[in-house]
DNA sequence: CCGACAACCTGTGAGC
DNA sequence: TGCTCACAGGTTGTCG
């Protein structure tokens, strides 16, 4: 799935199919993916107008207005969840879940491992449990290395796992992890409360850096993740260190390491990363 | 409060 | 060819 890069590729794409059309309803397959998807979908979305399609860490947010019901529906790609666009009347397969039903096209939901999450929070309800407690946006100007060095003072554990807390900052999952240390020339083993101020400062640019950089290559390749219009990403080929264990290191030429952290594959170079 | 871990699912590739 | 096992982009809840 997705981390932040690709969940932003995918709105870029499903944005100008999707913005000002008219919903003319949904299908639900089945009734729950992580979570139960809502009940009388169909009837919520039937006939309201997608006003804007915006991002939140992972989650995509299509606002509907004009209906008896405004509100926002949410969606989450989970591991292995995509959105693409196919014409009306497309049988759909095994693992295509959701269909978002428009005049001339469909936008569909496909999530083989099921991770995946679809809610609807209607209009004037506080902000939907999953979504208030998400930390900080890293394109965000509150992502500083002074916020970030305070924020890791309290956290004696590894700063890998840590950075992938989506309740400190959102957006960073396993590869862009180990991607972003590697550029900061920060071990994934140093606890994050021994992070220095200055190294910090470092850490939040590399982090905007390896997402903007992922973000304008379209984002990852990996496995069953696909643009909404169906081509393959093109980022992976580009990790300095994510799944290169064993192979050389492209800028000290030391071998690259992959230890397991919180159930997690990290890769780092330790010559480069300390 | 913090952190490690299991659980939720299916698919794929490696090894026998 | 076919079986079994480990592992895969995320997140939540539980337990120590």
């Amino acid at each position: 799935m997705p981390e932040l890069p690709e969940v932003e590729v995918c709105r870029r794409g499903v944005q100008p199919g999707v913005e000002g059309q008219v919903l003319l309803g949904a299908v639900a397959r089945v009734p729950r993916l992580r979570l139960p998807v809502p009940e009388g979908m169909d009837r919520i979305l039937a006939g309201q107008r997608v006003a804007a399609v915006r991002r939140r860490g992972k989650y995509l947010l299509f606002d509907c207005r004009g209906g008896a019901t405004d509100g926002t529906l949410i969606i989450h790609l989970g591991m292995t969840g995509s959105l693409r666009f196919v014409p009306p009347g497309t049988p759909a397969s095994r693992h295509d879940h959701v269909d978002l039903l428009f005049a001339s096209h469909v936008l569909r939901f496909s999530d083989p491992r099921r991770f995946g999450v679809v809610l609807w929070q209607a209009s004037g309800e506080p902000a939907h449990p999953l979504l208030a407690v998400l930390g900080v946006e890293p394109f965000d100007e509150g992502f500083t290395g002074e916020w970030l060095h305070a924020a890791l003072r309290r956290r004696a554990a590894p700063v890998k796992p840590v950075l992938m807390d989506s309740h400190l900052v959102v957006g960073i999952g396993n590869i862009y992890a180990s991607e972003s240390l590697f550029r900061a020339g920060i071990s994934p083993l140093r606890a994050a409360n021994r992070i220095s101020a200055g190294r910090c400062e470092r850490l939040t640019a590399a982090v905007c850096e390896t997402l903007s950089d992922a973000i304008a290559a379209g984002g990852s390749s990996i496995r069953d993740y696909v643009h909404s219009d169906g081509g393959a990403g093109c980022f992976q080929v580009d990790c300095a260190v994510y799944d290169r264990a064993g192979q050389p290191c492209r800028r000290c030429g030391g071998v690259v390491r992959q230890v397991r952290q919180a159930g997690r594959s990290t890769y780092w170079c330790p010559g480069c990363q300390h």
